[in-house]
DNA sequence: GTATTATATCAACTATTCTTGATTCGTCAA
DNA sequence: TTGACGAATCAAGAATAGTTGATATAATAC
């Protein structure tokens, strides 16, 4: 069911790998793991520039990601759980089903 | 169970996602999916520079993504399952489960 | 042997991404 | 108001990644 148009969405594919190819991203994205946080306790925990976390942050959040929540002057991130979930997804249609691998075999090209 | 050291390798997700983080290197993957191709199969198919698949081929194996397997001049590529099962589960591993949201919730930092 | 084919590698270049420091903007407190 | 703070944005430079064309290597065919 997965398989016909799978992958078709390279970019978008391309974009979520992307946006996760990055330590401080990564670290983030873990961070996140147990709810939100506001940027300013992201940046104290990670250690790292703020122009920087904020560059990394909007690569998260461009990729859907993260969502934020403005209060106040603090800014909250949040992991968005749907997007993960599409994540996980893509990462599936990747790996080929045993019956697929069984199927073809040794016959390749070029013989 | 995954939980606690879950992302500690960050480098190694990193390289994962950063070697799927590029359109060619997503066809290749794809194509790859139902069995072995040689390289001028995938060359054919994806109408790229030879070189420049090379470059993405070498990617995706040091990765561990892809297997090669020389038979004469050819040399046959094909996915590694074990690392797009490794893909999975650190993907997974980036989503946090239902309850782990619920049980945080509005409270933040800096209140 | 020589020629040809399949693939890898290299060097030079281009393009993209990341980092840094400065500036800006909005919000709150005095 | 003014001042301070949290965060986003911008411009410039540094670093990394990708592309291209040329060359190298190894296997096969003649």
């Amino acid at each position: 069911m997965t398989t016909a148009t799978a992958g078709t969405d390279l970019s978008r594919a391309t974009q979520l790998f992307h946006a996760l190819s990055d330590e401080t991203r990564l670290a983030v994205v873990e961070m996140l793991h147990d709810g939100e946080r506001c940027v300013c306790d992201l940046q104290d925990a990670l250690d790292v520039a703020q122009s920087r976390l904020s560059f990394h942050l909007k690569v998260l959040k461009d990729a859907g990601l993260v969502t934020d929540r403005k209060e106040g002057r603090w800014v909250h991130y949040a992991l968005n759980s749907d997007t993960l979930a599409e994540l996980l997804t893509i990462a599936g249609d990747l790996k080929p089903s045993r019956r697929v691998l069984a199927v073809r075999g040794g016959r390749a090209c070029c013989d």
